[in-house]
DNA sequence: TATGAATGAGGCTTCATTCAT
DNA sequence: TATGAATGAAGCCTCATTCAT
């Protein structure tokens, strides 16, 4: 307790991140100033500096939270003991669902990466390559055991789902008709059609 | 003619904008300065505002360049004498082979419309809506007719295909393995495979 | 005249160096803060950003206009058509009246020299060098021909002679009794006398 | 003992003096920053506010040093028993190897003078001042006695041998040729040379 | 005796746009 | 039709110092 939250109780850098969150996905980050998130966080600009060293830091905070959370889910999937269809398919819907739970996260993600300097960019870039290629190692394995198609390059599959995923941010709306569940359901079924030999 | 070609025969406000397009993909239109884009153009300030009225501007025309270009193309593909289901694969190659062959359009498309100003962000969301009613009209005509199937709504299928074209200029590499026109071959087969009754 | 002049008929770029050159010798590079220049010159910072890439470039700008002014009077002087003591003498005496009536430029050039970037510090060592090794030259030269001791190595009687010259702006007063000619005739005259054989 | 000399058994005051001497000579006090010294010193910042009031307090410090360093050899030296020439002669060679010894402590003192507070500036001017007298007292003798010649006025002379002392900092190298009793020999013979009747 | 979080002022620089020519 | 000097606001970041613990 004490110092580190003056106010509400969350700790400073916590609420740094909270709020550079969601002014980034808000307004892109180029658009949101420092000043603007310090405001928001309750907290002056010293403060900020005192525990990130730079704006670009607090990007850098935000990436490596979804590539931590999603390589850790898709793993638990990936790995569980099931028919390949079966675990496609999980890991398949579960990324949509992750993803609608941290929409901001995923609007960053997907519209920031060419803010972070060339050598962060490419860190980001290499996890983001394994993820994709454990994804796309469940794909090849149905293939090989011939549940699945063969028709399409596995990596282009891959490639196929992301996009729908990546493009959530672009048009899914917590009020719409349709729940996360429903909406990770739906993809999942394409990409398992698509796939079906 | 004359003065406005100086150089190299191209008029000035398209030298203009082929150079902002470019520097807009590669950096992003916040990171390009008005400077950046005149020098690239080889003209100066004062004949950039002589011709466009702001910065933004210049991201509206390409904008405007995008949606005409593909509402056309989308046009003509559904009007076409075909069955519904030739229809739409053709429209769904279509828009990935022009889609990249003008990459750079793409992602300024996809990672930009926060920065146009609110009434030009509506009057594109406007097109874009346009644009995504005709596609989803063909395939709601395949799945009355029963061609595909009706498991999942048809806004969603379109969500899903055009995920995956937004996502190309993520990962699309013109010297990659496979030619545009394997790319819109292989995506639009998925499209088909998953409405698949 | 118009524009360029605004006020008192100064183009802009030089009085904003004037006004940095006067505070850079009174308070030091860093304790001199842009604003302070561009008050004292009565411009805007934009107007200093057009025609002066940064702070550092105003610093630049006065090593420039010393080494040049320096550089010129030197050769002048040794390549005169007269005995070498008499050659040595005359420049040993310009270099001090020269420094005096730019003691501003003086202060600021032995004083802020590690403020400049590594690269810019390296071009004026280089220039400094070439200046040093003219003025050894001379030294040298009375050695040879035995009109000089050469009980001290040449190099060292250079910055015996050039110590004197960087002390001057540490304790010479306008208002104080000697004028610059006098000063220059006494350290002159100290130099030779050292130099008898 | 104990707790103030945490590491390598140097007291915390005097670690973090070591560290401010090292860091202003090498990049001048307004560039260190007191993390830095800090830092360089091993503690943390209450540590250094809890034994210096301030920044300026530890310049200060170095500039007591130096001050109370050169008087008293000064002292020394002049209040010998031997002849002013070789009284002259000791003291002048004498400052130079102290100075050379102390390079760090030197170069701030002729860089730095004008961060001091105006009355600290005050302070260390006055204790120069009388250092200067002393050492013109010698020259002074000798001209009254007429082993040195009267050319030229002693104020002059003291501040030509004291440009050639200021001036070490700019040139001597530890590794070049010369050690520091042949430099400070080489200096005191020129200016015992100058003042050859 | 020492910590380190937090402040608040100030520093340098960038930039879209305007306007007299 | 075009220039480019100049503006003015805003942006990111640094830092000496304080203070509760």
């Amino acid at each position: 307790m004490a110092r580190t939250t003056d106010g509400n109780g969350t700790p400073v850098p916590q609420r740094l991140l909270a709020a550079a969150t969601r002014l980034f996905a808000e307004q892109g980050y180029d658009r949101t100033s420092v000043q603007e998130i310090v405001e928001a966080a309750g907290v002056t600009k010293g403060a900020l500096y005192h525990y990130f060293g730079s704006k670009e830091d607090l990007l850098q905070e935000v990436y490596s939270r979804v590539l931590r959370l999603q390589q850790e889910r898709l793993d638990a999937f990936a790995d569980a003991d099931a028919p390949v269809e079966e675990r496609l398919r999980d890991a398949a819907a579960d990324v949509v669902v992750t993803t609608i739970e941290n929409l901001d996260d995923a609007s960053i993600f997907f519209r920031s990466m060419h803010h972070l300097s060339p050598e962060k960019n490419k860190r980001v870039r290499a996890e983001r390559r394994r993820y994709h290629e454990r994804f796309r190692a469940l794909i090849e394995e149905g293939q090989k055991s011939g549940v699945f198609s063969s028709a399409t390059p596995a990596d282009l599959v891959v490639d196929y789902h992301f996009g729908s995923v990546h493009h959530l941010s672009t048009w899914y709306r917590p009020d719409g008709p349709l729940s996360p569940e429903q909406v990770a359901g739906h993809l999942a079924d394409l990409l398992l059609r698509a796939l079906r030999p």
